[in-house]
RNA sequence: UGGGGCGUGGCCAAGCGGUUAAGGCACCGGGUUUUGAUCCCGGCAUCCCCAGGUUCGAAUCCUGGCGCCCCAGCCA
């Protein structure tokens, strides 16, 4: 992980909020993260909330969390107090209370009255569609609307009644009055408040039925707050003289600076809250936590540690360039972190019984064994050896591939913890499958290296008598193409069929029985894993966050 | 074809006129190892989208191309 003696990686925007830091534009830096309540965060999310916070945190700052509220028909309670959960798992707090730019409606409508009364917003009668052809082309001006010029009493008065519920939804707007031959459509008189009626928003219930757009809320709220620096993605670059203009014009206490970065495109992933919906309302995936889900609330199901995500964020860097970042970047995060805080334990995930035959029948040896290979102070648990074991089917090959180092008949292979064995017998089945093995200890062994000759291979085992009977899920991407849904195509084609493969009789060592829900463990030879909430008193259930490096398995079996 | 951005090795990304063009991920060797893991050592861009130009000197400045991304919601 980061080493401490290691300098803050830096980024541009770190850049630029230190250098205005410097020159006295600011004494202190206050940005916010503020996500609209209408889905649960996810890793690109992530990215943003690493570089808000993180900034704020390291420069002694402030932070605020504030939901972008303005369209209540697609948000919230359950998504405010998800993502509320999501940014404290992942170590962050925001400023005082979670606010919300709901908070504000009242002193935004004063605002739009303020530009009002300059001329530099109007009522408009135009319907959608109407408003569309008027809004002209990329390469063609638009038309100012016939209402464009009305007077400012009028449009005050317009204004109000609208407010009051006098005018149903889509009849009137309130837009900015700012020209309509720009050549950034953003500055065609954009719109800031819509009429809509009977919705009932998640904190102001029906008190209103006038919403303020994002273009309009944003700026404003970030002035309100006194953020001095807004962090947003590319995107908002062309919003970005609405924003300014916004701020401009009306009589708010501070003036905010808004910087653009690239967001995170992750391969074999979707981030986009409509595609994340669906896969959830469709059945695709099992809920917004589902394991295979690059939301936060997935990825901490699936194992993830909020010191990986952060880390991960550090790797990837805040740039304005077009990205897609491999998976590997990400797994390589969590692994360094569970590698360094993991205990070690032996899982077996599709047992193969094998018999000790020169073992005696009841005697039971237990074995300690230590909980990290190098890290001492995570201690060491006891681990009961016996006559009958389990050990992973394919650690065994009656007809071993090239350079295959596991046991073979008549083969040599070192127990993990325990003595080397010999592979005396395979017994088979009516249908000459592989039920059983039997095999003997070489009692010179334990703890010891065998005498004249070397054993290379080192597989796990657990005691069948002993086993605890668990479920393990194994997850793969849930999408087979780097990047779904490419070429114009549907995602959903894209998504993987094999994403997830649930094994049920797995045996682990006796020592995991009673873990708990969110215990991260590494099974050796296998992965890390995580225990899942499903998990009951009498049966475990294991989910494998991520795979351990392996460079046999690539091209072998 | 209007406007706004971006273009450094397979991926991410430093670099801010003088560096042998950081670092991470991935990959390829080699060593240690009772996890084919970890760890350690070594390798991996004579070149920075292309072409001109300025300069003693350019990935960094200028000009012209080319490529890619975003914008025509009363979404954010």
């Amino acid at each position: 992980m980061t080493d401490a003696a290691e300098p803050t990686r830096t980024n541009f925007i770190r850049q630029i909020v230190e250098a205005d830091l410097a020159a006295g534009t600011h004494d202190r830096v206050v940005t916010r993260f503020p996500p609209e309540p209408n889905g649960y965060l996810h890793i690109g999310h992530a990215k943003s909330i690493a570089l808000n916070f993180g900034l704020a945190e390291s420069l002694g700052g402030q932070c605020n969390l504030r939901f972008d509220d303005t369209n209540p028909h697609k948000e919230n309670v359950e998504f405010v107090e998800a993502i509320k959960t999501d940014v404290r798992w992942l170590g962050f707090e925001w400023g005082g209370q979670a606010r919300f730019a709901s908070d504000y409606f009242e002193r935004l409508y004063g605002f739009a009255v303020e530009l009002i009364e300059q001329g530099l917003a109007y009522v408009c009668e135009l319907d959608a569609e109407q408003m569309r052809e008027y809004r002209g082309t990329l390469t063609e001006p638009g038309r100012p609307s016939p209402w464009r010029d009305r007077p400012v009493a009028e449009n005050l008065e317009l204004f109000a009644r609208m407010r009051a519920g006098e005018f149903p939804d889509g009849s009137r707007t309130l837009r900015a009055r700012i020209d309509m031959a720009a050549p950034n459509i953003n500055l065609r008189d954009p719109v800031l408040y819509r009429i809509k009626h009977g919705v009932i928003h998640h904190q102001t219930g029906d008190a209103w039925c006038l919403y303020p757009t994002y273009d309009f809320t944003h700026p404003l709220s970030d002035a309100i707050e006194g953020v001095t620096h807004s962090l947003c993605t590319l995107e908002f670059e062309d919003h970005r003289p609405l924003y300014d203009w916004c701020v401009e014009h009306v009589s708010v206490p501070s003036r905010p600076r808004q910087i653009e970065f690239s967001r995170l495109n992750l391969e074999y992933t979707v981030t986009s809250k409509r595609k994340l919906t669906e896969l959830v309302a469709e059945g695709h995936v099992d809920g917004w936590d589902d394991p295979r889900m690059p939301t936060i609330a997935g990825l901490r199901r699936r194992g993830y540690t909020p010191t990986a995500l952060r880390e991960f964020c550090e790797r990837i860097g805040v740039t304005k360039s077009e990205n897609r970042v491999e998976m590997a970047m990400l797994e390589s995060a969590i692994r360094d972190d569970l590698d360094a805080h993991a205990p070690r334990r032996m899982a077996v995930l599709r047992p193969l019984k094998v018999v000790l035959t020169n073992y005696p029948e009841d005697e039971v040896l237990n074995i300690s064994a230590a909980n990290h290979p190098k890290d001492e102070s995570m201690g060491s648990r006891e681990i009961p050896f016996g006559r009958e074991l389990y050990i992973d089917r394919a650690d065994f090959a009656e007809v071993p591939p090239k350079g295959f180092k596991r046991l073979v008949p008549g083969g040599e292979v070192r127990l993990r913890n325990a003595y080397v064995i010999r592979c005396d017998e395979v017994v088979k089945d009516a249908a000459g499958e592989v039920v059983e093995l039997r095999a003997s200890i070489d009692p010179a062994t334990l703890g010891c290296k065998p005498e004249g000759r070397k054993v290379k291979g080192v597989i796990h085992w657990v005691a069948a008598a002993h086993a605890v009977a668990a479920e393990v899920r194994l997850y793969d991407r849930l999408f087979r193409v780097a990047m779904p849904g490419a070429e114009g195509q549907d995602y959903r084609n894209d998504i993987n069929p094999d994403s997830l493969e649930v094994l049920v009789d797995c045996m682990l060592e006796p020592s995991l029985g009673g873990a708990q829900p969110g215990e991260r463990f590494q099974f050796e030879r296998e992965g890390y894993f995580v225990v899942d909430p499903d998990s009951t008193a009498q049966r475990p259930v294991f989910n494998r966050t991520v795979g351990l490096r392996d460079s046999w398995g690539k091209g072998n079996g």
